[in-house]
DNA sequence: GTGGTCTAGACCACA
DNA sequence: GTGGTCTAGACCACT
């Protein structure tokens, strides 16, 4: 029997990355769309409730919201909260297979950059997804 | 007869990652004489080169360059050129682990905004490698 | 001979329209661009000098820029300025018909919420045109 | 015969305006009060039904009615209805011209953002409207 | 010189 | 209660 390792959602801050706190958060949140955690119609925390937790200002929590709310991600509404927006993405299998080898083209080259070669690309992506929870 | 792996020494910038030109420079400098792309007393672009090459201004790439020169990294000579230095380059595991992350992530997230999950680019990438095993 | 009036690019705030500040320069960007006052490569003015200008908060400035930066509309980089951003359109002629299409169909419902008639449109549009500077 | 000229009462939203949902109402009932499509005595929808139409809470709907009782625009008959008061709704040009400015303005931003000019939002609108004279 | 980030705090608007 | 706007001012990073 495994242990259905439940990933929470939780906001963590590196004040040494040198990354802005705001894309901090923005990329916490990518993620975790990306990785399932969360989905289409999620509240996101209060700006106040979430920089009360990651102890900085409320400003910055609401920048990094409107920030996504700009770029589609979320769905802001006055008074009522942030919350994940719906993806519509309707692309054919054909334009997605196109999409995912340029995008694997240009990763590649970066990749090769920093002389960081596919196999542990591989590893460290499979790694990654072993580690998602089980969706609901 | 086994084909020699060929690492080959290539820059890249990415300019929507936030990090500034210079560093991407010298990151990728740094990465090459770890792993042995570089080594002492081989040769950087001249400025004017990688410049014109990445599309940036040379003032960025001197920047980069000095800062190195700073670090004990290359060694300028006036005239001749820009040359790695006898310097050992220590990139920790942890670091090189950084940088992979980084990378990974901000392709993953960018898959997702396209409606592509982490399986379906672990089995194009596991494709490509099979199909193409020889290919630095 | 006709007087070659020169619209010359000037920002105005309306403290009473209820529209917030950020968003009026946004607005009025865009309006230069789509009349052709402003276009690919153009510097706006500096964040500091249109603070001054419209005597409001850099921070302000800021934002509209920063938000005009995301959508794509402009180009920032540091220590530089912010620049009108290449627009790179690549619709063939059918689907630019289709989109207008839908733009216009969307427009007449909304004209029509608020009893506007499309003479009234027309007429308001050839007179905006003809405000117009002559293109260089 | 002439086709009498149907000036039929409908409401829509745009979420991206930014202008609150129930002043986007209050707004659209005084123009159809200002050009004769409502008029002293007519039931205004129900706030459900409304709410439902423009699939939004019905509290909006309901502090835009509140607010146009308040303002003396309707008279509100608890279990029979909303309708429109004797009081004259005076719109001036002025107002009329800003409607009309802001609604233009978006078309034009949106249309220029597909990289369609003025010149062919124009020539498509008058085909548009000699092609169907007589349609409302 | 340029823009970027963050804070602290005020006041407003929406539900 | 929610988020939105704006200010004032500090400090940093890039050219």
């Amino acid at each position: 029997m495994v242990m259905e390792e439940q990933k929470s959602l939780s906001f963590t801050l590196d004040p040494k990355s040198g990354v802005p706190y705001y894309k901090q958060v923005i990329l916490q949140v990518e993620m975790a769309i990306a990785d399932g955690r969360l989905t289409t119609g999620d509240q996101l925390p209060t700006v106040r409730s979430l920089a009360v937790d990651l102890k900085i200002n409320p400003n910055t929590i609401s920048r990094a919201y409107r920030e996504m709310e700009i770029r589609g991600i979320v769905n802001t509404q006055q008074g009522t909260g942030t919350f994940i927006s719906e993806k519509e993405i309707e692309i054919s299998a054909v334009e997605r297979e196109k999409i995912l080898a340029s995008l694997v083209r240009d990763f590649v080259i970066k990749a090769n950059s920093y002389g960081i070669d596919m196999d542990q690309v591989i590893d460290y992506l499979q790694e990654m997804r072993d580690n998602e929870p089980l969706k609901a």
